[in-house]
RNA sequence: GCGCCUGUAGCUCAGUGGAUUAGAGCGGCUGACUUCGGAUCAGCGGGUCGUAGGUUCGAAUCCUACCAGGCGUACCA
């Protein structure tokens, strides 16, 4: 974490040199240390005597100048040297033994970056994928559940305390609808008499369609009694299906490594009041009145672009009271400090009324986290695919994960910025299963594997001490790019975006595979060189195995 | 109409206000081991960063307007 460590570093020697400066000038105008770019011959720079000219009224090489100045008489033994560069940078190169320390360090020890990663006394809970459990999961739920799943690891890799949520909608109509349109199913079937067809009629006109619903009638069919009155029959079905549904769906999230640690059921709240408890707590607030016949949370009042119903004219509740109560449950009852949710795109325009609404109930606005995953479209070829559950237009997530496999398809949806929509072609899906730059990163895993095999076998090992010095620049870089692995994870863990994980490992990964080509890095008759660069083999193949792991995807020995 | 998101290479996408030349992968083209694994490596070609203004010492990045696309805008869930 040289970064920090720097930018400490500069911001005490900048209120010593100048004490009455106000930071916040400064921090606008982004990070204050960066690494140099590759044209740069140092580690890390910064910008800061830029951003203070005016501000001091003076020149920015002046002001350079005067700081590195004090930079240099407290150099701290990391920093090896401290330049000037037009127009007014402030560079830092990193001490070599410094690398060489923590290069063995991640080589040897069992929990490198340790103060970085422990224990953060945090109960976070991360809600992700929770469709509603009247279809199967398709293409477009694989992205939630990737991003859900790599964040919640990454996170708790942290060392945060963090469960894994799936929010199941057991009640309200559309559930009703999926009950319906599986009794419409099994009614059709000719092994039933017209006296009971006539006795349960229903109108099937927006009912669920498509192949699925059929297999579910039929796997039903048998486990039901249609003597039943209409209503207990439905509840029955309801039950039977959703219980299917949701394991069929377990199923398919096995499939992409995703498991949750809690399957929480709408339901569950109704047995436990807590919408009756939640809008007594409403109440207190004065955000509540009775308009039309109907319950309204004043959503208004508090800068939303209109109100919203909590309780209908009938009586019943509307989802977002319940998804209220589910949060008050979250905060509340089960007492998390921190709730992450990541929902579709369609349901954007819920956060603000979602947000306010747990304000009033007490919750700090920086504790409920609300991600956007958005929307996949979905191409064959040239030609744009519409999913819908009713018209039974569907590619399952099954299809997708059979087709291309959980490692490519977990790679490809990672690597994306989680908010920006992105086309998912499935012609060229079979493709992306041979190209896609997953097994770049898994090839580099083996051949390091294989590689510290064939060096352990010639008794190249580690206990006979490396020499540091002896490893070249390009060996230094590749050391560097691994001291960068815990800044990653500090940036994703605050940005909560993990496809940044991607791009570093890809990079880490081609820097070995052009290193490897470039050099033969077993010498048998140049031990102490060996010796040297397989403590780097060792500490490459211990980042790239636990970024893959935080990725959940497989690191095999053997292609 | 209003709200949120997006527009970067032929395609799919990275890019935290900072460094003379904006980066990957795929596709295209040219090459490379008698060697630790060729699912690799070296190289070439490909860009008005949607458009126009503005802020700044400095803008793909921030602001405004416009253009284009997606999603939302229910007493559905």
């Amino acid at each position: 974490m040289y970064i920090k460590k720097i930018e400490i570093f500069v911001l005490e020697t900048l209120l010593n040199t100048y004490n009455n400066l106000d930071l916040s000038l400064i921090n606008k105008d982004g990070l204050l240390i960066q690494k140099s770019p590759n044209s740069i011959d140092s580690d890390f720079g910064t910008s800061l005597p830029l951003r203070l000219a005016k501000t001091l009224k003076k020149n920015q090489l002046e002001i350079a100048n005067i700081l590195a100045e004090k930079l240099i008489n407290e150099k701290p033994d990391y920093i090896s040297e401290i330049t000037v560069v037009k127009p007014g940078y402030i560079n830092f190169s990193i001490n070599k033994k410094d690398i060489f320390e923590i290069l063995k360090d991640i080589a040897f020890n069992e929990n490198p970056f340790s103060d970085l990663f422990n224990n953060k006394q945090q109960k976070i809970q991360i809600e992700f994928v929770s469709a509603n459990p009247t279809g199967p999961l398709h293409v477009g739920h694989i992205r939630g559940a990737v991003y859900g799943s790599a964040l919640s690891k990454i996170l708790s890799f942290y060392g945060y305390d963090v469960k894994n949520e799936y929010y199941v909608n057991d009640a309200g109509n559309q559930i009703l609808k999926f009950g319906l349109s599986i009794l419409n199913e099994i009614l059709k079937s000719n092994k039933i008499s017209q006296s009971l067809r006539n006795k349960h009629i229903i109108d099937s006109t927006d009912s669920y369609k498509g192949e699925y619903v059929k297999l579910l009638a039929n796997k039903i069919n048998n486990q039901i009694n249609l003597e039943l009155n209409s209503e207990d029959l439905i509840q029955k079905i309801t039950q039977l299906a959703v219980t299917e549904m949701l394991s069929n769906i377990k199923e398919d999230l096995s499939r992409l490594n995703v498991y949750f640690d809690e399957w929480f059921h709408e339901t569950k709240l109704f047995e436990e009041n807590t919408l009756d408890i939640v809008i007594e707590k409403l109440k207190q607030t004065n955000l509540i009145i009775n308009k039309d016949g109907a319950t309204w949370f004043l959503s208004e009042d508090l800068g939303d672009d209109r109100d919203n119903v909590l309780i209908k004219q009938d009586s019943s509740h509307t989802y977002f009271f319940s998804d209220i109560a589910n949060h008050y449950n979250k905060f509340y009852i089960r007492n998390f400090d921190k709730v992450i949710n990541i929902w579709g795109a369609d349901h954007q325009g819920h956060i603000k009324r979602t947000k306010l609404a747990m304000e009033a109930l007490g919750v700090n606005q920086e504790d409920l986290e609300i991600k956007i995953s958005q929307m996949v479209t979905i191409k064959k070829g040239n030609e744009l695919v519409k999913i819908s559950k009713r018209s039974g237009e569907y590619v399952t997530l099954n299809d997708i994960v059979s087709e291309v496999g959980s490692d490519a398809c977990r790679y490809f949806f990672l690597s994306r910025a989680p908010n920006t929509q992105l086309t998912f072609d499935i012609e060229s899906a079979k493709i992306q299963n041979s190209t896609n730059p997953v097994y770049y990163i898994q090839y580099a895993h083996a051949r390091l594997t294989n590689l510290i095999e064939k060096a352990t076998q010639l008794d190249i090992s580690l206990d006979k001490l490396p020499d540091l010095n002896l490893l070249s620049e390009k060996e230094i870089s590749i050391a560097m790019k691994l001291i960068e692995f815990p800044e990653i994870i500090d940036q994703i863990a605050k940005e909560l975006e993990p496809h940044h994980i991607t791009r570093y490992t890809h990079e880490l990964a081609s820097e070995f595979h052009t290193y490897y080509q470039s050099e033969k890095i077993i010498e048998e008759n140049n031990i102490e060189l060996s010796v040297s660069r397989i403590l780097l083999c060792k500490a490459i193949l211990k980042i790239i195995r636990q970024c893959l792991d935080l990725m959940m995807v497989s690191a095999p020995t053997k292609m």
